[in-house]
DNA sequence: AAAGTTAGTTGATTTGCGTCAAGGATATAT
DNA sequence: ATATATCCTTGACGCAAATCAACTAACTTT
């Protein structure tokens, strides 16, 4: 009784089901990466049994701002784009949750804020009372979960920086190399970029129109230090990118 | 064995002792404001037990980014910045600690930020791994850790807007009514907004310069929104100030 | 009291990025 | 194939905030 998915697009059904069964925490990509890991084989099948595995197809909305949170979710494949909206409608992206990330660190009363699929996402639901009590009964995973949060918390002081006092060209180079690290966690890919998101997005997460990060993706692609792919770019100087989002 | 103090004003210690007798928690004004809210009294001894009272001046660092964090601090009274440098001298202020705030949420190695006392700071310093040996015996401690940071968490992503989609009118306005809703659960006051910090902080803040957040509180005032004082601002139109805050 | 020092204000000018506008590329639908 | 939609790019122009510069006020030092 979530209130979510009252249009889900039926087409995607049929290749992305959003309900699977369980038990398949053995062969799960995310498992090392996410809150999980820190789960012994025994608690990892108890915590299994309260999920649900959910399929999110794109452009899909998980969750809303100011809604109540009624579930916590764990990403265990695809990107989610997390933002805030004003009253006039500008936006503000606060993060890209990727594979192995959790949504529900606030623990709050109320979403604050908003989680849209960008790609097809599996995730894994459960019931913010539930997973709750079990924290209560496995303090390991309460340590876990705390060491996330405090990971996201250095993410976002790291993102205010970048924000406040950076350059247009810095802000999107900074995004990349950010977003290169995250991905080569998860697929170990070094040089390739995947962007799951659109220039919108980008410039909405670092405070840019969409036409200054195309020009900014223009710029480093006629210095070749990058090129522009269907999917992302190829980062073609990264040692030179590094430099700059240091600087 | 903090590396800290190294070089302490000596003038100010007959003022400001910088270590202080324990058992002082009953009549601490920061109790029910901090972690420490979360405790039985036989705990709360225990962890006094554990704790330093410490005493900076106005100016003095506490700690810098980058160096080893061996230890944490719970803020018992006065206000602290926390900052960011980048290797050519921007600086992003990425928060103000107040009375109850707890520094050390992170739990990594090094610390992500420096830390300045802007007036006078009495703190309880304890040694990270002795806090953190605590916390496994003591799951309610980290139960209202976790919340602390999923708070600071959602104030940082709050900021993010601030930073990436609000006018520099916007962004002052929100600096004031967001500290002003903080100094009220501290003092209760509520149109009195004492400012600790000078406007390079707020503007090093909020991503805007001296200049202009000194014309924007020029014009705030002219417009008899707000009135300058010696020590902070005095809000005349607090509704008014909250709409655009919100906006 | 004179000379620094630090914090803040105000005005003139510049500029980085936003806004406005047009056009191109790719994908899905008809 | 043609139409429609979405996303992206590029150019011309404008403006909000940065920069540069001068000045005031409050303290501290000598």
């Amino acid at each position: 009784m979530t209130g979510i998915h009252e249009t889900p697009a039926l087409a995607s059904l049929a290749i992305c089901p959003n309900s699977r069964s369980g038990g398949e925490c053995d062969h799960c990509q995310a498992r090392k990466l996410s809150v999980c890991a820190a789960l012994e084989p025994h608690e990892l099948n108890a915590l299994d049994r309260l999920s649900r595995k959910m399929c999110f197809p794109a452009r899909e909305t998980m969750f809303e701002q100011d809604e109540p949170s009624d579930v916590v979710y764990n990403i265990t494949s695809g990107a989610v784009r997390l933002y805030k909206l004003l009253p006039d409608g500008r936006r503000q992206i606060v993060g890209f949750a990727l594979t192995g990330d959790f949504l529900g660190l606030s623990m709050g009363e109320r979403n604050v804020f908003s989680a849209d699929a960008l790609g097809e996402v599996t995730a894994c639901q459960f019931s913010r009372k539930q997973f709750s009590d079990f924290l209560d009964t496995h303090p390991h995973l309460l340590r876990r979960l705390h060491a996330f949060a405090s990971h996201e918390l250095s993410i976002a002081q790291e993102q205010m920086v970048i924000l406040g006092r950076r350059t247009a060209e810095e802000k999107v180079v900074a995004f990349l190399i950010g977003l290169r690290n995250r991905w080569s966690r998860i697929n170990g890919s070094t040089v390739n970029v995947p962007l799951p998101m659109t220039r919108q997005d980008i410039g909405d997460f670092l405070g840019l129109t969409i036409e200054t990060v195309s020009r900014m993706f223009t710029k480093l692609a006629k210095q070749k230090s990058l090129v522009i792919t269907p999917d992302g770019v190829r980062l073609l100087e990264p040692a030179r990118l590094e430099a700059i989002a240091a600087t």
